[in-house]
DNA sequence: CCCACACCGATT
DNA sequence: ATCGGTGTGG
């Protein structure tokens, strides 16, 4: 167990914003100003301090940045976004601190992104919540480990209907035995090989259309260029970039053109760009469903 | 290429 | 009643 402080404004990192906006689900807070979770077998606790954050983990302080990125300035990623669009600088600035977050362990991103489809946040992170606590604890953390491929590989699709999961219990049953005959090591391999090869094997697997296969991309498996075109992004890139297309439904066609038309603005940036438009959009649809919680960026 | 529908549970 | 990704069938 270390426990080491990180001395970064809150203009650079927002934590609870970066753990509660989507990209991970295994976050939660534990008191003021204290949050828990894990990337994997990685557990952390981090209580708020005047300059940063205290952080105590059984993992190491590079494995905190690198799960943040902190190694890149905020700063600069935002303003090479304003300046490749500067229509988003509204949008930026009403999200200081939002990171693209890199989570290590790829399989525990594939299969929370499973959970959410057709779905919404707070039940994804009851969802994922429930297959997290089949992992082992972490001593000394409030926290487990995301299970074992062998551990999921175990359960079966009335297990999972019974906690909840619905239709979603029957896809993940069937990634886990797929994964396992692939072997251990396929998706982790899936960093090593261009975006479009990892997007599409990714899509073999069952419940993998599209947008999970972009999530696994560019929240898993590291892929800067990946933009998962969910209805948020899709209401977000018809006000800004295709207006001729509101209203319309999201086809695969359409997907891959909004696709392409963000990579083509934003480059390596577009996954940034990604969660702004993503987040805001969010914010839109809550502050229409529920006006009282419409500035409260953090649930 | 686009659309309509089923899947399941949450929300209006 | 409507929403939301994936898969299927028209």
């Amino acid at each position: 167990m270390t426990r080491f402080e990180i001395r970064v404004p809150e203009r650079e990192l927002n934590l609870p914003l970066c753990v509660s906006c989507g990209q991970v689900f295994r976050w939660r807070r534990i008191e003021e100003d204290v949050w828990a979770g894990a990337d994997g077998q990685d557990g952390y606790v981090c209580r708020r301090s005047l300059g940063g954050w205290e952080v105590t983990t059984n993992a190491d302080e590079r494995s905190f940045r690198r799960l943040f990125q902190l190694d890149r300035r905020l700063r600069d990623v935002e303003e090479s976004i304003v300046a490749l669009a500067p229509e988003l600088a509204p949008y930026v600035a009403r999200l200081p601190g939002l990171r693209l977050m890199r989570p290590r362990y790829a399989r525990e991103v594939l299969f929370s992104f499973l959970c959410t489809s057709n779905n919404n946040l707070e039940r994804i992170t009851r969802m994922v919540g429930w297959l997290g606590d089949l992992g082992e604890p972490i001593a000394g953390l409030p926290v487990r480990a995301f299970p074992p491929l062998e551990r999921l590989a175990l359960l079966d699709e009335e297990e999972l209907r019974g906690a909840g999961f619905g239709y979603r219990a029957r896809t993940i049953v069937a990634v886990a035995r797929r994964l396992t005959e692939l072997g251990g090591d396929w998706l982790d391999r899936l960093r090593g090989v261009p975006y479009g090869e990892a997007h599409a094997c990714l899509r073999e697997l069952p419940g993998v259309g599209p947008k999970v296969a972009d999530c696994v991309c560019l929240i898993g498996l590291h892929f800067d260029e990946a933009a998962p075109i969910d209805t948020h992004l899709w209401q977000a890139a018809c006000r800004l970039f295709f207006p001729e297309w509101t209203g319309k439904a999201l086809t695969e066609a359409r997907y891959l053109q909004v696709g392409q038309a963000l990579r083509e603005r934003f480059g390596p940036l577009t996954g940034w760009a990604h969660q702004y438009l993503f987040y805001d959009n969010l914010l839109r649809w809550r502050a229409r469903s529920s006006p009282e919680r419409a500035d409260t960026l953090v649930p």
